[in-house]
Order: structure tokens, then C-alpha cells, then sequence
DNA sequence: GGGGTGAGTCGAACCGGTTCGGCGAAGCTA
DNA sequence: TAGCTTCGCCGAACCGGTTCGACTCACCCC
């Protein structure tokens, strides 16, 4: 069913059947309803691979993300699921490739065999060759996170630093003065993951700020780690009476450690962060968080990366989002002896 | 940078270039290190779609899952990363197409325009009219999860009759009399969601076996809907001592509720369910449940679809699979006195 | 009535690969 | 040395669309 077959049924050339379709040349309106009920008898669909060669252009944008190896955390998934939602309202496809870094076979595929018309790359580096490499080809591309250097680029961020500052003031704000910081895991800040430095930078300059004494950690992306941090945390400084947090896989471990430790949240310990709204309701305590609008991101990262296909010399554009903390559950006015051992509790 | 290019630049023909790197016919050993120079220093890859016009195949296998809508749960992700690694394995992209029933758009793009080779499917519902449309097509398709006619299909699911079974025996074994159901959500069930049907029938035999006292609920995929589950079921039979779940994502909302109706878990109240492990260990206490080994499905169905890729006439095979309960810690003898409101804690 | 105009259609080239048939040269046998 | 095979390579056709230039015809106007 090719559209030699429908030119041949409906008596026209195969030149007229594609105008026909694409209206980019007038047709007469006979010749025109005759090749639509060919077409719709026959239910022909033309050939993505054949369209794309023809035309250069495969309407499938590329999504960029880092192997899973381990786990993926649940603002990962937001973004892939409202990527996918906004590209298919601009009728583009989404080709998944699980690349950490520019030499992954994975991504040398995406662009060298020319499978996708743009990229989104998630999991952004503050020096990320990836980015650097599709910047000098010049290949359309929107990040998720921006690097080192975001100027020039395309991307739609997160202002980790300016959340986690917040979470700061407003624990201060509460009157805590022993404050730890639980990263994501050592070996991501180590390779320049960006919101684990950047929140970092947010952390430690709110809390000079402030006049805090603090402690930083990073912390394996699930309870278990969530857990055993927290025993260090207070075995470094049991008079530590709140953390912050940009590890939501940790947060059930966190809480747990807490409660073993005999610390009740909100009242001898509070416990903030940036963290997806769905994941700062499933905890109880609710958390108290700046929540990372990961739909609304990947809804953004898509726009962007149209309009930059729609215009080839646009200028850069990004978008740089501050949500608000929502206030919930977790955190409360520092106790007056915060070294004390929490009191068996009778709440209800 | 094409085959041409190529070709001129090594100084033989366009023919010689695609057998030298396809390895189809032989060359010389001369003119092939020639050509491989040539394609070195300029970088070719051959385009993708080229390709994929001329033999047929994009080397693409399509993802089908619902639309997101609302949100996905921790389980798809797995899925999701799962597959997309181990399609990599095989050389083989991703496409996604959000896709809940044979009429969306974005699935008639997959199959109309053929831009994979082949589709797995998630979501199944006992009667999937997707399923039966890429049936009587003879298109190469796996599912994640088994329809009401499973035997003539290419699938890899999960047990949930015999998981749920497990769970309620596991329970009444404990003594528990008095059991309630946390069903995914109404409209799922009702369009035919194929693991809330089989769960549901499994825990009414199962129930029936030991003639246990139930009831059984829907209940959003939120905490705040597991939250007000709880509730309900604590209305409508106070005596209620444990509860069995399919939904993950309102796991964090079944335990504040209980724990805001004073049940202590394991003590006053058990609860288990089928959930993927993280989720499992993210709960305190932790969840004894069926762990859902959705990294080991979705790479299961990718071996199943490249196979039947492979070999077009092969008879159709699937994988059910049963994985044990993991004995964690939320579950516990039935107290004696069920109906007691719970005593204050104060265990460490 | 001749020439210009524009609508509608067609044929051919092209996108960038793959693959088939055949051809020339070299090597082997008789 | 003629004849046959084998090896290595080439040219051309093909996959299924898009697009450009040109052609035909009807119509209109001076």
C-alpha cells in the first residue's frame, strides 16, 4: 500500500496523490476527494522512514537520560511522562536514549544516523560534554538543568540553589541552629551533577548567612542509605535538630532513621527539601518542600525545543523556575532542649 | 556525509562501500581498510532512516503505555528504564506512544506509518482491543501483562491471582479474620485493568478458602486517596485487622491513615500487598509484600519481542511469573483484642 | 484571434542507503 | 593456451515518499 498503489486506484500520478495530502499545491477539489477515498478504503498511512528521507526531518525528538544501571527516581518519570504528553500535541514521537556522557554508543546513534530532529537531555552536569558537543554542531537541543555556562544555551532549570536557600531561611526562620544537608549520592556530585552542586551552594551560603553550624552529606538514592544517614547524622552531632534534603529516594529512609532514633517529626526534628509534590505527600509527616514541578518542566523543555526547530536562528531561550515552599507537615519551631531524647509520644 | 561521499573519497563505488561495512559480500582486504580510513576520519554513520527505507526495518521497537494524564506509578518507570536498557542490548531504540486504546492517534503513527518493528504493550486490560488489533495483524508485539485469552499470545506477566492468594493465606495464617482489599482505582477495574481483576480474584478466593470476613475497595493512585481508604474501612468494619493492596502509589496514605486512627503497624493492623521492592523498603515499617520484579519483566519482554523479530514463524511463548513474598515488616499475629484502640507507643 | 495567465496535473530527479546481476582479471586445470 | 571457476568490484534498480520544472488546457483580455 504505497502511494503508487493509491496514484494507480485513483487514476493520477503519484506527484498528485502527495499534493493532495499536503495541500502544498492547489488540487482540484474532484481529483482531491477521489484520492481521499482511495486513500480511506485502502486506510494508507504513508512510510515514516520513507517521508523522513525525503524531507530530512523524522518528527521524533530525542529524550536524553542517564542509564538506569540502579533506579530511576519518581521526578525522572514526571519529566519522560510530560515530555512524551507535550511532544505527541505537536505530533512528535519520543526516542528514549539511556546516555550518561557524549561517547555512549546510545547517543552517537541519536545523532550521527539522524534518528531524531532535537534533543532533550536530563541529568545535567555543570560541565556536561554532551551539551558542549551538541552546542558546537549547532544540533537543536533543550536541556533539562543548565550548566556551568547557561547563557547561550536552551535549557529550562530549576533554581536549586535559591530552594534550597529558602528551606534554610525558613528553618532558621524556626529558630534551628544545628542543620545537616543530605545530598544525592557522592558519586554524582562528584561527577558535577548540577542540582546536587548547586543546592550544595545554596546550603552552605544561606546558612553563613544565618550563622548556622552545619554538616553536609551525601546519601545513596534509596531508604536504606536515607536510613544509615541519618545515624550518622546524629551520631556526628546529636544536637542537630533539622535537615535538608534533595534526596527524595532517601526520604523514606530519613524519616525511618528518625524514628528509630526516637526523634519525632515535626516537634524534635524538622525535615525539608526539594522534592516532587507527590513524593513530599506520600511521607508522614507531610514534607514540608519547595516541590520540583517536573511536569510542568518537561512541558516547557518541549516548547522550547520546538520553537527552536520552528526557528533555526532563534536566540537562546530558557526558562529558570523558583516554586514556592509548600508548607506542610515536617517542620516545626526548634525545641528549647533540642539534645534531649524525644519524650515516648501521645499524640493521637 | 553520505555513501557517496564516502565512496569518491576512497576512490570505489557506493555498492562497495555498503558490502565493505555491512560485511555482506566480501572485499579485499585492501579497499576495506581503505573505506574504514575514509569513514574514520570523516565520522559517517549512515542515516537511519535511509536504512530503515531501504531493508524494512527502523531498529526501533515501540513502548505503549497509557497516557499519563494524572501520574505513573514507580512500577512503569521500572519498565520503562528496564526495556529501554535492554532494547539498547540489541541495538535496538525506544519509541514511546502513549497509547491507552487501539483508536489514539500516536498508535495508529506506530503501526500506520511503520516506525518500529515491533510494540510492547503495558497496561493490558482483560479485554484489549489493542492486544487483538495487532493479532489479527500478525504485527510482532509483547505484552506486559496476560488478557482474558492469554494462550495464543506473546506476553510476560505476573501471577496476581496466586500473589494476592499468598498474601491472604500469609495473613490468615497470622490468625487475621477480619481483611480488607485496596484495589487500584475504580476506573480501572472497571475498563478491564487486567492485575485489579486478577488481584481481586485472587483475594475473594483466597478469602473464601478461609472463610475470612472482607471487604474490598478501590482507591485512587494518591496517598491522600489511600488516607481516606483507610478511613473507610475502619467505618465501615471497625474490627478490621488487616488489609491487602495492589496500589503502590497510595501505600504512604494507607499507613498515615492508619497511624491518624491510632493502629500501630505490625501491632494493632497488618498490611502487605504486590509492590515493586523500592516502594516496599520506603514504608515504615517496611512492607512485607510480593515484590513486583518489574526491571526483570520488562527485560524479559524485550527478549520475547526481539525473538519473535528474529524468527517471524516461531510459536508464541510468554513467561508467568511468581515472584515469593519478601517477609518484611508489617505484618503480625492478629492481636487478641483487634478491636482495642491502640495503646500509646512507646517501643524504640 | 493571438497571447498572456493561472489552475491542475504529470514526469523525473532526488533523499541515502541496500542488493542483485554481471563483468573483468586472476588463478587453476587440462 | 583455451576454458572454467573464483574473487572483487561496479552499475543499476529499488525502497516510498517529496518537490521542481514543465506541460496542457481553459479562460480572459486587448
Amino acid at each position: 500500500m504505497n502511494i503508487g498503489e493509491i496514484a494507480r486506484r485513483a487514476g493520477v500520478s503519484r506527484s498528485t496523490v502527495s499534493y493532495a495530502l499536503s495541500g502544498k499545491r492547489p488540487v482540484s477539489e474532484d481529483t482531491r476527494r477521489k484520492i481521499q477515498q482511495v486513500v480511506d478504503e485502502l486506510g494508507y498511512q504513508p512510510s515514516a522512514s520513507a517521508r523522513a528521507l525525503a524531507n530530512g526531518r523524522t518528527s521524533t525528538l530525542g529524550l536524553v537520560f542517564p542509564p538506569a544501571g540502579s533506579h530511576y527516581t519518581g521526578m525522572q518519570l514526571d519529566f519522560i511522562g510530560s515530555v512524551v504528553e507535550a511532544a505527541a500535541a505537536y505530533d512528535y514521537d519520543v526516542l528514549l536514549s539511556p546516555s550518561g556522557v557524549d561517547s555512549d554508543r546510545s547517543f552517537q546513534r541519536l545523532l550521527g544516523e539522524r534518528r531524531v530532529d532535537g534533543a532533550i537531555l536530563m541529568e545535567i552536569r555543570l560541565e556536561d560534554d554532551r551539551v558542549e558537543h551538541l552546542a558546537t554542531l549547532d544540533f537543536p537541543s533543550v536541556a533539562i538543568g543548565r550548566t556551568a555556562r547557561p547563557e547561550s544555551g536552551w535549557w529550562v532549570g530549576l533554581d536549586h540553589t535559591a530552594l534550597v536557600e529558602r528551606c534554610v531561611h525558613h528553618l532558621a526562620d524556626l529558630g534551628h541552629r544545628r542543620v545537616a544537608f543530605v545530598n544525592r549520592p557522592e558519586q554524582l556530585l562528584q561527577t558535577g551533577y548540577e542540582s546536587a552542586h548547586r543546592g550544595l551552594e545554596g546550603f552552605t551560603k544561606a546558612a553563613a548567612e544565618r550563622g548556622l553550624t552545619v554538616r553536609t552529606y551525601c546519601c545513596g538514592d534509596d531508604a536504606a542509605s536515607g536510613q544509615t544517614c541519618v545515624e550518622r547524622i546524629l551520631h556526628d552531632d546529636p544536637a542537630t535538630t533539622a535537615l535538608v534534603t534533595l534526596n527524595e529516594a532517601a526520604l523514606g529512609g530519613l524519616y525511618r532513621g528518625l524514628a528509630e532514633a526516637g526523634r519525632h517529626v515535626p516537634r524534635d526534628f524538622s525535615v525539608t527539601g526539594v522534592v516532587a509534590g507527590r513524593w513530599a505527600e506520600t511521607v508522614t509527616p507531610q514534607l514540608t518542600a519547595a516541590d520540583v514541578p517536573a511536569a510542568e518542566m518537561g512541558r516547557l523543555a518541549v516548547d522550547l525545543l520546538v520553537e527552536r526547530l520552528d526557528h533555526p536562528d532563534a536566540p537562546p531561550r530558557h526558562h529558570l523556575l523558583t516554586p514556592p515552599i509548600s508548607l506542610r507537615a515536617s517542620t516545626g519551631p526548634a525545641g528549647t532542649t533540642p539534645t534531649a531524647d524525644a519524650a515516648p509520644d501521645t499524640t493521637a
